[in-house]
DNA sequence: TTGGAATATTAGCCAGGCTAAGTTAGTCTG
DNA sequence: CAGACTAACTTAGCCTGGCTAATATTCCAA
């Protein structure tokens, strides 16, 4: 009913400030913090190398070196080279990550679903309605 | 036209992703971190208590501790102390605080309202739909 | 009046950001 | 083709922001 745009901002602010806290209680005590599950659904495709990954989920590059190391460590990734350029290092699954990115994308979807299912027919059909906005946003 | 619980699942944690990372490009750098802001929200309508700010963080006592810490050291908040109990430790804004709020604040809408003119009237309307259904999320 | 509960803080740990500096490999130029 | 620059990554060192465990203090109730 009002889409002035200012308006709109505050009541956006409000709502991602709730959404920010949900989040937080959600994630807190997984078996993989939310930053390794993302990097680990980066790698689903196939392999990929560390400044590709940095990029994508907005980091440095150390950073990205950091936390594949744990990843590493953990067993859920392998480091590889690329025979084309000896200077990149490529990262993928393991078997052990792959099974372990399945069980925790499960685990969100259910308690997702679970959240949504909660709503009526009509509220899921206006969230459905506005993901593709909100999918929008930033790509200015 | 598809609100089958479990599909909307992957399609919100596909948004959410996004959402997240444009987040994080959004905050990084700026004069307050987002905690930080989000404590000095916390204190608008008044003084609070250690335990409610925690709370209302969902965060353990320590850690809004720490923060609130930080916060002082910077001029923004001040301690206080309930005549009614002496264990209480009370927390308000400070001038400087309450104009540093104002500022981020102001510079955060200004810029989600940039993003949102972006998007056409018909999209601003959409979004404006889901904000109910995205706040009543969590509260099961 | 004493013992347990409530409120905060301190200390010490870990994850996850950052920049600066170093290493190794490719590339380009004179 | 040698030397310099660039690119890709890692290491080191710092900060924020979480956590738990341990400590003061203060309150309250038996």
């Amino acid at each position: 009913m009002s889409p002035d745009p200012t308006e709109l901002a505050g009541q956006v602010s409000t709502v991602l400030r709730h959404l920010v806290l949900l989040l937080r209680r959600t994630v807190a005590g997984q078996p993989v913090t939310s930053q390794q599950y993302g990097v680990l659904g980066s790698l689903e495709q196939g392999a990929r190398r560390m400044t590709e990954l940095a990029e994508e989920h907005a980091v440095q590059l150390p950073t990205m070196t950091v936390q594949i190391n744990r990843l590493e460590e953990a067993g859920l990734v392998a480091r590889g080279t690329d025979p084309a350029d000896a200077r990149v290092r490529t990262v993928e699954l393991t078997s052990e990550g792959r099974d372990r990115l399945r069980a925790v994308r499960q685990a969100r979807i259910t308690r997702l679903s679970r959240e949504l299912s909660a709503l009526t027919e009509e509220e899921r059909a206006t969230l459905a309605a506005a993901l593709p906005v909100l999918a929008k946003l930033g790509r200015t």
